[in-house]
DNA sequence: CTTTAAAATGAATGATCATTCAGTATAATA
DNA sequence: TATTATACTGAATGATCATTCATTTTAAAG
């Protein structure tokens, strides 16, 4: 009968925005700058989102969507609460590092007013708070880490952490790796939940 | 000759934008509604500010200004690594737990753009850091924190931690105190620094 | 080839605001 | 009190854009 639509256009709309708005800031990023390099019509867009704002939205939830997807296949053959921790650190970290210009968006344009960053923490981060918690107490059942600690404090504790490697490696001009940051990262963190430290 | 320039005015300008912008977000704040919350015309404000995003910058400089103030003060009265560090993070909370709005525009506001994060993140965040580096490094000579740690790194670290309080007390709406925290953090902290901790 | 339902277009709309500046008010001096 | 340098005012300006929608294009189905 008809036209089908473009299964690609919405995912071409999508990276065209983060290249644009890791370049230029969300607010300074006009609909017609993220039209013209995805090669549509301004109209267009309004056929994929609701407004520009829901571009916004829709970026992070795909970078989530990875995050997790990835995440959950490589936490299953898990393991001990120790091992789950490097192997989520190593995770966030290369995540993160793989992709300036979406790490740009995560790390500073996603954060631009509290209205924002509270659809976008209260779920996704959220979640992924829960995933570090369920760790931290897993590593106490275990014997393994230390008792006297909440396990969703330390968990948002470990999160500060890799935000903010993360955020510094964005910010930084200079070239390094973000993953060069894992092992010691890994060895902070163990050193501050562990119960027994080898010296 | 003339009239004397009201010295109070450019405080009555910024006490008002911290209110707008915590409630509204830097871009939903119009000028207009700075200039009336602060008794003023709209004209006005650009006697004291050359545009609208100087505001934003003024008053994290103005927070930044009260804070090292503070924190210089204190530790100046200092001691071994321990101590100040157990210093900086009390100091940290309840600076930003003193005032909400404040906290909104520093864990939130101000880090909406890559442009503005540049600007703040390498002078001011740039000069905490290095207090925190310090510290560690005094440490690692006092024989009391791990040696196997870059300073740098491990200032990093532990400003990740701090800010991620902070920016999670800002987003809750549960009526905690900050405070609360400094213990646990602390804990925390110098678990991960600690040489040969207690067990 | 014709029909047609849906996708795509992009010029036009309408709002929003940061910023300016010509004019007014004020307080310090003479 | 008159003078005057400066502070202050707020209506007007001029740009900027998100969003809309009447029209056009496209490709599937008959």
């Amino acid at each position: 009968m008809a036209r089908t639509p473009d299964a690609g256009k919405r995912e071409r709309i999508l990276d065209a925005a983060v290249v644009e708005i890791a370049g230029h800031g969300f607010f300074q990023t006009t609909v017609a700058m993220i039209a013209k390099r995805a090669g549509v019509a301004d109209g267009t867009i309004y056929l994929y989102f609701r407004n520009k704002d829901e571009i916004l939205l829709s970026l992070f939830d795909r970078a989530m969507g990875r995050f997790i997807k990835e995440g959950s296949t490589h936490l299953e053959q898990a393991l001990t609460a120790t091992e789950k921790l490097e192997k989520i650190v190593e995770l966030h970290l290369s995540l993160v590092g793989k992709d300036r210009d979406l790490a740009i968006i995560t790390q500073v344009e996603m954060r631009h007013s509290i209205h924002f960053m509270d659809q976008v923490s209260r779920d996704q981060v959220g979640r992924y708070l829960e995933i570090l918690t369920r760790i931290v107490a897993q590593g106490q059942q275990e014997g393994r880490f230390r008792g006297d600690m909440e396990p969703v404090f330390a968990a948002k504790a470990v999160f500060g952490v890799l935000d903010e490697m993360a955020t510094d490696w964005v910010l930084s001009r200079r070239n390094t790796r973000l993953e060069s940051k894992v092992g010691p990262v890994t060895a902070f963190l163990l050193a501050g939940l562990r119960k027994d430290p080898q010296v």
